[in-house]
DNA sequence: GTGGTCTAGACCACA
DNA sequence: GTGGTCTAGACCACA
C-alpha cells in the first residue's frame, strides 16, 4: 500500500499517518468521494491498533481532507476547499523559516536563490 | 529580562526558553563568555520549575549554544563555531518547505519571488 | 421524486428519509391516503439497501405519520391527529433554544424580534 | 462538583461532559484561566474512564473552549473569542427551527410571542 | 502529578 | 462489514 509508518520517527503513529493520507489525497492519488482503506484493514496491514487508525482518521475528518459515512467508511473530499487555508498556512510557514534565517545571517535573496535553484528538481520532479 | 513563555504554546516551556536563548546568542544580545542568569534567578522570574530551566540550559550546552562552569553558571559560547551546522539545518528545513509547496501546486518560483518581496523587511528590521 | 439523501450528512441515511417523508406528509404534498413509493422502488431510485428504506418505514408508522396495510405497502395517514403532538414538541425545542441564547448573552426580546422580521420571509415563502 | 452524567442519555458520555463544561466556562462559572479538573480526578468522581474524559477535554480544546498545557491541566480560555461563532450558531438553529415551525402552521409571529412571554422567566432567572 | 499516546478487547447502531 | 464509543491498563515526556 501507500502508507507506512516509522517507529523511530518521533512524531506519533497517528499523526504519520494522517499526514500521510493528508498528503496522498492533496496529490490526487487518492481522488474525492474515493474510499480510503476501512480502519480495520489499514490496523490490519500496518500491524497498528485499529483505535490509533481511528483517531488518524477523525483527525483528517476534522480537517477537512475526509469525510466519513458511518456504517460505509471513510472518503477523501473535494481539497479545493482546503487548498487555500493550507496555502496560507506554509506561506506563514515561509515567514518563520525568512525570520530564523535572518537570525543565521542569511538573507531574503540568499533563500530566494537557493530556491530558484535547488527547488526546480524538486518542483520538475513532483509535476512531470 | 527578555524571555517570557506562553502557556498555551504547544512546545514545552523548556523549549520555548532555549530557543529563545538561543536566538539571543545568534543576534549577539547575549555576547560570547557572558553569563546567563542563573537557574533559580531565572525560575523565580519565570515563574517556573527550576527543572525545567535546568533542562533548558541543558539543552542549549549541548546544541553548542552555550558552555558551563561547575559552580559558577552557564555563560554564552562563541557562535561562530555552530553557525554552519545551523545554516545547513536551515537549508533542509527550506527542502522540506519547497516539497511541502510543490504538493499544494505552488512552484519554487513562486516561493522564491515571494521570499524577495516579502522577506525583505523582516530582514531589514532585524539587521538594521 | 422529491427525496435524495446526503452521504455527508451526519445523521444516518433511514433518519433523512424519515424526516423527509414526513415533512412531505406534513406539507400536504402526499395526501392522506396516498401511498408511499414501495420500498424496493425507493431503494434502486436511491441507490440503497432495502434494509434502511425499511427501516425508514418502520419509524414514519410509529411515529403516526403513515399506517401501512400488509401486502400492500404504506400510506400516509392523515396528519391532523399528530399535529397537537409535533407542535408540542416544537415548543419544548423552543424552549432549549431560549435557554442556550440566554447562556450566549441573547435575550429572548433579541430571538423574538429575530424572529418577526428573518422568519417572515421563510413562513411568507412556504405558506405562498 | 458541577458535572454530572446520564448513562440512560442517548448522547455520548464524552459530549455530555463537554457540552456541560462548555456551558459553566460560557456561563462564567468556570473563568479564564481557571484551571478545570484534571482528567484523572474527572474520571474517579464521575466514575468513567479517564480515555473517555480526554477524549471531552480534546473536544472541548478543539472548539476553543479551553487550552491544555502538558503536564500542568487544562485552563478556560476567554470565551469573548469564540462567542460570535456560538451565536452565530444559534442563530442558525433559529433559522431550522422556524422553517420547522412552519410546517407545523406556526407563524413566526407566532413563536416571537411565545418568546417574549414564555422566554422571559428564563432569562430573568438566568442574568439575575 | 498531568496530559498524550497506544494497545487490547468489547459492544452498538447503521448499512 | 464499518465507524463510533467505551473500558482497562500501560508507558512516556514534561513540570
Amino acid at each position: 500500500m501507500l502508507i507506512d509508518v516509522d517507529f523511530r520517527d518521533k512524531r506519533p503513529l497517528y499523526e504519520q499517518i494522517s499526514s500521510k493520507l493528508a498528503e496522498l489525497i492533496l496529490q490526487g492519488v487518492i481522488i474525492p468521494d474515493e474510499p480510503l482503506p476501512s480502519v480495520r484493514a489499514l490496523a490490519v496491514e500496518l500491524s497498528i491498533n485499529p483505535n490509533t487508525i481511528q483517531k488518524a482518521y477523525s483527525v483528517l475528518e476534522q480537517q477537512g481532507y475526509t469525510y466519513s459515512v458511518s456504517g460505509r467508511g471513510s472518503f477523501a473530499a473535494n481539497v479545493e476547499s482546503i487548498l487555500p487555508k493550507k496555502r496560507e498556512e506554509l506561506y506563514k510557514e515561509a515567514d518563520l523559516l525568512l525570520k530564523k534565517a535572518a537570525t543565521l545571517g542569511i538573507s531574503n535573496k540568499e533563500l530566494a536563490e537557493y530556491f530558484e535553484k535547488t527547488g526546480k528538481e524538486i518542483w520538475d520532479d513532483r509535476n512531470s
